[in-house]
DNA sequence: CATTTGATAACG
DNA sequence: GTTATCAAATGT
Protein backbone atom coordinates (compact mmCIF):
# COMPACT_ATOMS: atom_id res chain seq x y z
CA UNK A 1 0.00 0.00 0.00
CA UNK A 2 2.67 2.48 0.60
CA UNK A 3 3.99 2.33 -3.01
CA UNK A 4 0.64 4.57 -3.97
CA UNK A 5 -0.01 5.79 -0.69
CA UNK A 6 0.49 9.51 -2.13
CA UNK A 7 -0.16 8.54 -6.04
CA UNK A 8 0.23 12.10 -7.69
CA UNK A 9 -0.64 10.77 -11.02
CA UNK A 10 -4.22 10.05 -9.76
CA UNK A 11 -4.39 13.16 -7.98
CA UNK A 12 -7.44 16.05 -9.33
CA UNK A 13 -5.52 18.93 -11.20
CA UNK A 14 -5.87 22.27 -10.26
CA UNK A 15 -8.31 22.87 -13.60
CA UNK A 16 -10.79 20.71 -12.24
CA UNK A 17 -11.38 23.01 -9.29
CA UNK A 18 -11.50 26.24 -10.53
CA UNK A 19 -14.12 25.69 -13.44
CA UNK A 20 -16.15 28.50 -13.54
CA UNK A 21 -19.29 26.09 -13.01
CA UNK A 22 -19.57 25.17 -9.25
CA UNK A 23 -22.46 22.70 -9.95
CA UNK A 24 -20.69 20.82 -12.77
CA UNK A 25 -17.55 20.31 -10.48
CA UNK A 26 -20.15 19.06 -7.81
CA UNK A 27 -21.71 17.21 -10.36
CA UNK A 28 -18.05 14.98 -11.02
CA UNK A 29 -17.09 15.35 -7.73
CA UNK A 30 -19.44 12.06 -7.67
CA UNK A 31 -17.49 8.84 -7.70
CA UNK A 32 -14.18 10.38 -6.48
CA UNK A 33 -12.01 9.23 -4.29
CA UNK A 34 -11.17 11.65 -0.63
CA UNK A 35 -8.35 10.39 0.76
CA UNK A 36 -6.70 11.50 4.42
CA UNK A 37 -3.75 9.48 5.11
CA UNK A 38 -3.07 8.01 8.63
CA UNK A 39 0.18 7.28 9.69
CA UNK A 40 1.84 4.77 6.97
CA UNK A 41 -1.78 3.82 5.62
CA UNK A 42 -4.72 5.61 3.94
CA UNK A 43 -8.18 5.76 4.76
CA UNK A 44 -10.74 7.07 1.94
CA UNK A 45 -13.48 6.84 0.49
CA UNK A 46 -15.79 7.89 -2.31
CA UNK A 47 -18.00 10.53 -2.72
CA UNK A 48 -21.90 9.75 -3.26
CA UNK A 49 -23.41 12.64 -2.31
CA UNK A 50 -22.54 16.37 -2.58
CA UNK A 51 -24.17 20.06 -2.52
CA UNK A 52 -23.18 22.88 -3.80
CA UNK A 53 -23.25 26.55 -2.67
CA UNK A 54 -22.61 29.41 -4.70
CA UNK A 55 -21.93 32.86 -3.05
CA UNK A 56 -22.47 35.70 -2.43
CA UNK A 57 -25.95 35.46 -4.29
CA UNK A 58 -26.54 32.13 -2.51
CA UNK A 59 -28.60 32.96 0.69
CA UNK A 60 -27.66 29.29 2.17
CA UNK A 61 -23.84 30.39 1.53
CA UNK A 62 -21.50 31.32 4.32
CA UNK A 63 -20.49 33.57 1.96
CA UNK A 64 -23.94 34.94 1.07
CA UNK A 65 -23.77 38.66 0.61
CA UNK A 66 -20.03 38.64 0.25
CA UNK A 67 -19.32 37.46 4.27
CA UNK A 68 -15.70 37.40 4.61
CA UNK A 69 -14.27 36.29 8.33
CA UNK A 70 -11.39 34.65 9.49
CA UNK A 71 -13.89 31.19 9.17
CA UNK A 72 -15.34 31.71 5.73
CA UNK A 73 -11.90 33.04 4.68
CA UNK A 74 -11.14 30.08 2.78
CA UNK A 75 -14.11 30.11 0.32
CA UNK A 76 -11.90 33.02 -1.15
CA UNK A 77 -9.28 31.03 -1.87
CA UNK A 78 -8.34 29.12 -4.88
CA UNK A 79 -9.88 26.09 -6.21
CA UNK A 80 -8.63 23.19 -4.98
CA UNK A 81 -8.45 24.35 -1.54
CA UNK A 82 -10.20 23.07 1.32
CA UNK A 83 -12.91 24.89 3.90
CA UNK A 84 -13.68 23.07 6.76
CA UNK A 85 -16.33 24.27 9.69
CA UNK A 86 -17.15 23.45 12.99
CA UNK A 87 -21.21 23.06 13.45
CA UNK A 88 -24.03 22.50 16.00
CA UNK A 89 -21.03 22.60 18.98
CA UNK A 90 -20.10 19.05 17.48
CA UNK A 91 -19.72 18.45 14.02
CA UNK A 92 -17.17 19.56 11.18
CA UNK A 93 -18.55 19.76 7.57
CA UNK A 94 -15.55 19.12 4.37
CA UNK A 95 -16.16 21.23 1.46
CA UNK A 96 -13.58 22.10 -1.76
CA UNK A 97 -13.64 25.11 -2.84
CA UNK A 98 -14.28 26.28 -6.31
CA UNK A 99 -13.59 28.97 -9.16
CA UNK A 100 -10.95 31.22 -9.01
CA UNK A 101 -9.65 33.17 -5.76
CA UNK A 102 -11.81 35.86 -4.40
CA UNK A 103 -15.19 34.41 -6.13
CA UNK A 104 -16.21 31.99 -2.58
CA UNK A 105 -18.07 28.88 -3.93
CA UNK A 106 -17.68 25.41 -2.47
CA UNK A 107 -19.31 21.97 -2.77
CA UNK A 108 -20.20 20.46 0.43
CA UNK A 109 -19.17 16.61 0.68
CA UNK A 110 -22.32 15.06 2.13
CA UNK A 111 -21.89 11.07 2.07
CA UNK A 112 -18.67 8.86 0.89
CA UNK A 113 -18.97 5.03 0.46
CA UNK A 114 -15.70 3.73 2.97
CA UNK A 115 -12.92 2.24 0.04
CA UNK A 116 -9.81 2.18 2.44
CA UNK A 117 -9.04 1.94 6.03
CA UNK A 118 -12.14 0.65 7.00
CA UNK A 119 -10.62 -0.89 10.28
CA UNK A 120 -9.90 2.73 10.92
CA UNK A 121 -13.39 4.13 10.52
CA UNK A 122 -14.90 1.67 12.70
CA UNK A 123 -12.65 2.19 15.13
CA UNK A 124 -13.20 5.97 15.27
CA UNK A 125 -17.15 5.60 15.06
CA UNK A 126 -18.56 2.48 16.87
CA UNK A 127 -21.72 2.19 14.87
CA UNK A 128 -23.80 -0.93 14.06
CA UNK A 129 -23.57 -1.03 10.60
CA UNK A 130 -20.30 -0.11 8.10
CA UNK A 131 -23.41 1.96 6.43
CA UNK A 132 -23.53 4.42 9.50
CA UNK A 133 -19.80 4.89 8.88
CA UNK A 134 -19.63 7.65 6.68
CA UNK A 135 -23.03 8.08 5.60
CA UNK A 136 -23.71 11.98 6.56
CA UNK A 137 -21.79 15.41 6.44
CA UNK A 138 -20.54 15.01 10.25
CA UNK A 139 -20.12 11.36 10.37
CA UNK A 140 -17.33 11.16 6.77
CA UNK A 141 -15.54 14.09 9.13
CA UNK A 142 -14.83 11.74 12.30
CA UNK A 143 -14.35 8.40 10.10
CA UNK A 144 -11.61 10.53 7.95
CA UNK A 145 -10.34 12.29 10.76
CA UNK A 146 -11.37 15.42 9.43
CA UNK A 147 -10.87 18.32 11.81
CA UNK A 148 -9.62 22.12 11.90
CA UNK A 149 -6.27 21.35 11.02
CA UNK A 150 -7.49 20.87 7.62
CA UNK A 151 -9.29 24.00 7.21
CA UNK A 152 -7.46 25.81 4.34
CA UNK A 153 -5.27 23.41 3.23
CA UNK A 154 -4.81 22.88 -0.59
CA UNK A 155 -6.26 19.44 -1.76
CA UNK A 156 -2.82 19.07 -4.04
CA UNK A 157 -1.02 19.03 -0.84
CA UNK A 158 -0.35 16.01 1.29
CA UNK A 159 -2.54 16.43 4.19
CA UNK A 160 -6.17 15.83 2.15
CA UNK A 161 -6.87 15.48 -1.39
CA UNK A 162 -9.02 14.41 -4.30
CA UNK A 163 -8.46 11.64 -6.51
CA UNK A 164 -9.50 10.18 -9.76
CA UNK A 165 -12.39 7.56 -9.38
CA UNK A 166 -15.15 5.32 -10.41
CA UNK A 167 -16.97 7.73 -13.40
CA UNK A 168 -20.21 8.09 -13.37
CA UNK A 169 -23.44 7.53 -15.72
CA UNK A 170 -25.21 11.08 -16.00
CA UNK A 171 -27.91 8.21 -15.64
CA UNK A 172 -26.85 7.41 -12.54
CA UNK A 173 -26.84 10.91 -11.08
CA UNK A 174 -30.10 12.71 -9.41
CA UNK A 175 -30.60 15.79 -8.22
CA UNK A 176 -33.20 17.63 -5.63
CA UNK A 177 -33.22 20.31 -2.78
CA UNK A 178 -30.32 21.07 -0.60
CA UNK A 179 -30.73 20.12 3.16
CA UNK A 180 -30.41 21.71 6.88
CA UNK A 181 -30.91 25.02 5.32
CA UNK A 182 -34.66 26.42 6.53
CA UNK A 183 -33.33 29.70 6.70
CA UNK A 184 -32.18 30.27 3.11
CA UNK A 185 -35.95 31.41 1.78
CA UNK A 186 -36.30 30.96 -2.17
CA UNK A 187 -32.68 29.76 -2.47
CA UNK A 188 -33.33 26.70 -0.02
CA UNK A 189 -35.53 25.22 -3.23
CA UNK A 190 -32.29 25.43 -5.45
CA UNK A 191 -31.64 21.94 -6.65
CA UNK A 192 -28.44 21.89 -6.16
CA UNK A 193 -27.64 18.47 -4.01
CA UNK A 194 -26.53 15.91 -6.33
CA UNK A 195 -25.89 11.80 -5.20
CA UNK A 196 -25.72 8.75 -6.70
CA UNK A 197 -29.15 6.69 -7.66
CA UNK A 198 -29.85 3.95 -5.03
CA UNK A 199 -26.04 4.36 -3.52
CA UNK A 200 -26.70 2.69 0.56
CA UNK A 201 -24.46 5.28 1.37
CA UNK A 202 -26.20 8.28 0.38
CA UNK A 203 -27.67 10.50 3.95
CA UNK A 204 -30.96 9.90 4.96
C1' DC B 1 -36.61 15.56 20.25
C1' DA B 2 -32.26 16.84 23.06
C1' DT B 3 -27.87 17.78 22.42
C1' DT B 4 -23.61 21.38 22.56
C1' DT B 5 -20.26 25.24 21.56
C1' DG B 6 -17.82 28.28 18.17
C1' DA B 7 -18.75 32.06 15.22
C1' DT B 8 -21.07 36.13 14.48
C1' DA B 9 -23.80 40.20 15.09
C1' DA B 10 -25.61 43.51 17.94
C1' DC B 11 -24.90 46.06 21.57
C1' DG B 12 -22.46 49.67 24.67
C1' DG C 1 -15.48 43.89 26.03
C1' DT C 2 -19.98 41.46 26.88
C1' DT C 3 -24.06 39.13 25.60
C1' DA C 4 -27.53 36.74 22.76
C1' DT C 5 -28.66 33.99 18.95
C1' DC C 6 -28.15 30.30 16.02
C1' DA C 7 -26.05 26.78 13.05
C1' DA C 8 -24.34 22.93 5.50
C1' DA C 9 -26.22 17.38 12.00
C1' DT C 10 -26.59 13.16 14.72
C1' DG C 11 -28.09 9.59 18.02
C1' DT C 12 -31.98 7.87 20.11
Amino acid sequence: MSAEKNSPARKLPRDFYTRPSVLTVARELLGKLLVVPAGDTRVSGKIVEVEAYRGPHDRAAHSYGGRRTKRTEPMYGIGGTSYVFFVYGMYFQFNVVTNVAEVPHAVLIRAVEPVEGIELMRARRTVRTDRDLTNGPGKLCIALNIDRRLDGVDLLGSDVWLEEGERIAPSQIQRGPRIGIDYAEEWKEKPWRFWIKNNPFVSR
